[in-house]
DNA sequence: CAGGATCCCATCTGATACTG
DNA sequence: CAGTATCAGATGGGATCCTG
């Protein structure tokens, strides 16, 4: 899953920043541990994890569930407004899955010159 | 258009790089020249927008056509690539339309802590 | 475990000046 | 007119180390 050569990277668009579309992705399927989300999304530093997370946050796309445990335990949901996004998400794969081989060969072609 | 206080500027999704989808938007309703994109896309300089053309143009998403005159003139088309982003960028209009006063309100009070 | 702190580099973007 | 060249600042993303 979101392996660093998937062609997402190619894209012609995004969501909010590097790591968003993944985070919502990751989280359709119910909430997930800060530690939970590291795996999947691979190659993310905690340092940027916990910034988009705190990005998605403030912008009510997910909520933060802290418990007042030892050892510290997160969970992070998306919210609906987190929700709405998803089928953008799939709007977006829908056009990769059908489109984006054309953008790679227009791209070769370019370079090849 | 594309005034640069417009929100778009706080979408949680963007179309390639800052201009991209501005540019398709521009190219909608038929072939513009150079200097008639620089007018509608605010801010723009000279500099980005070529190069935001140049990777557009070696994705496949527009068509440069030079004209062998003087002074010189080029103009910018849609290919259907491009065109068929356009569904993509009709669908984050209607997401804004729909949840970005709620994105904009998580955020006041998210900051007003 | 869930992060914060620091440092650093690449890329993006823009300002300014210049050219065929 | 349609760019290119050069420079500079801002931003994003990552590496590494540290902590309640």
């Amino acid at each position: 899953m979101f392996d660093p050569m998937c062609p997402s990277s190619v894209l012609p668009f995004r969501i909010g920043d590097k790591w968003t579309g993944m985070v919502v992705r990751c989280l359709e399927q119910g909430p997930r541990r800060f530690g939970e989300l590291r795996g999947p999304l691979r190659g993310v530093t905690s340092k940027v994890l916990s910034e988009t997370l705190r990005a998605m946050e403030r912008d009510g796309l997910i909520r933060r569930i802290a418990y007042p445990e030892n050892p510290p335990r997160v969970e992070y949901d998306l919210t609906p407004l987190g929700r709405s996004l998803l089928p953008l998400l799939d709007a977006a794969r829908a056009w990769s899955r059908e489109h984006l081989p054309e953008l790679l060969r227009a791209r070769q072609a370019y370079d090849a010159d």
